[in-house]
DNA sequence: ATTACATGTAATTATAATAGTTACAAGTTG
DNA sequence: CAACTTGTAACTATTATAATTACATGTAAT
């Protein structure tokens, strides 16, 4: 099980959209970065406008950022492309036996050590913005330049 | 997306192991009180026995728990029968474009960031043990059969 | 040793989600 | 109107899950 690239590629288009921040990010452009169709872009996209997180105008090329970059946590990219349901990280199997003191109460046993587990993990992503991996990322580019130019 | 229930049947597994203590838990039992195929409970026993959790002889009925209950956390489970792999709850876009500035630095930048969201989620499972699960469980039989007395 | 029953496992099927693709309607701009 | 873009529906290939059938292998009691 893994979840969905859509939340990768949710924060692609974002940090792609500041980056190239003044010239136009159509799907086209975006999609030959992410290295994919521009209509998985779209979609993606679509899901991000839906969250207001950008804006984005039928027919006019180019998708900009509607909040600002600090603004954005990755937990807020996370919820606009649904890659997991609230509640729902962890399947639970469905009709346990009602005639078994285990089967009655598993249930409401683990579903809240579920429900637990599952929101440490959307707070961790809720403590990084989309500005801090643009940051990284302008800084990894940084560091490869002044190597490139002293070896 | 969703962890696949092998990891809620993994835990209901052991805990009935542990309640039904004296009696033979063998897999059709087990898998009635689950509600599924006995086949899809030998699987995953094969797997908690693997893990060394569980200790089962094949064509002698009954599994039994191979630990103490209080030394068999819920991520031991989840390792055990192997729902999520190391660093890979997030997936990550493959072959991004190597020409862009945030294509060649973007799995760099975020892939730390899944880590630690994924470690989060699992350290909360690693607090919690079968034992609690299990006390929990009988808790909860004996609130409902007060209530069934005086009302 | 034979019978009865359990585990272990391969093979098959149905279902669902994902990611990619084609096709095209509808909007915008020059 | 022409060129280009976004928005979406529809279809496909791939993969994972869970359930199921079938059967080989192992154990124990008579």
């Amino acid at each position: 099980m893994s979840i969905s690239s859509r939340f990768a590629v949710g924060i692609h288009i974002l940090v792609l959209i500041e980056v190239n921040k003044g010239n136009v990010s159509s799907s086209e452009f975006i999609a030959s970065s992410v290295n994919t169709n521009p209509v998985v872009i779209r979609r993606i996209m679509g899901m991000l406008k839906n969250a207001g997180l950008v804006t984005v105008r039928p027919g006019v090329a180019g998708a900009e950022l509607a909040r600002d970059l600090t603004g954005i946590s990755l937990f807020d990219v996370y919820k606009a492309v649904d890659v997991v349901q609230e509640r729902e990280l962890f399947n639970v199997h469905e009709n346990p036996n009602p005639a078994c003191a285990v089967g009655r109460n598993i249930q409401e046993a683990i579903m809240p050590v579920f429900s637990v587990a599952q929101l440490a993990m959307e707070k961790a992503l809720g403590s990084v913005t989309i500005n801090d991996v643009v940051k990284d990322i302008l800084e990894k580019e940084k560091a490869d330049n002044a190597n490139r130019l002293t070896t």
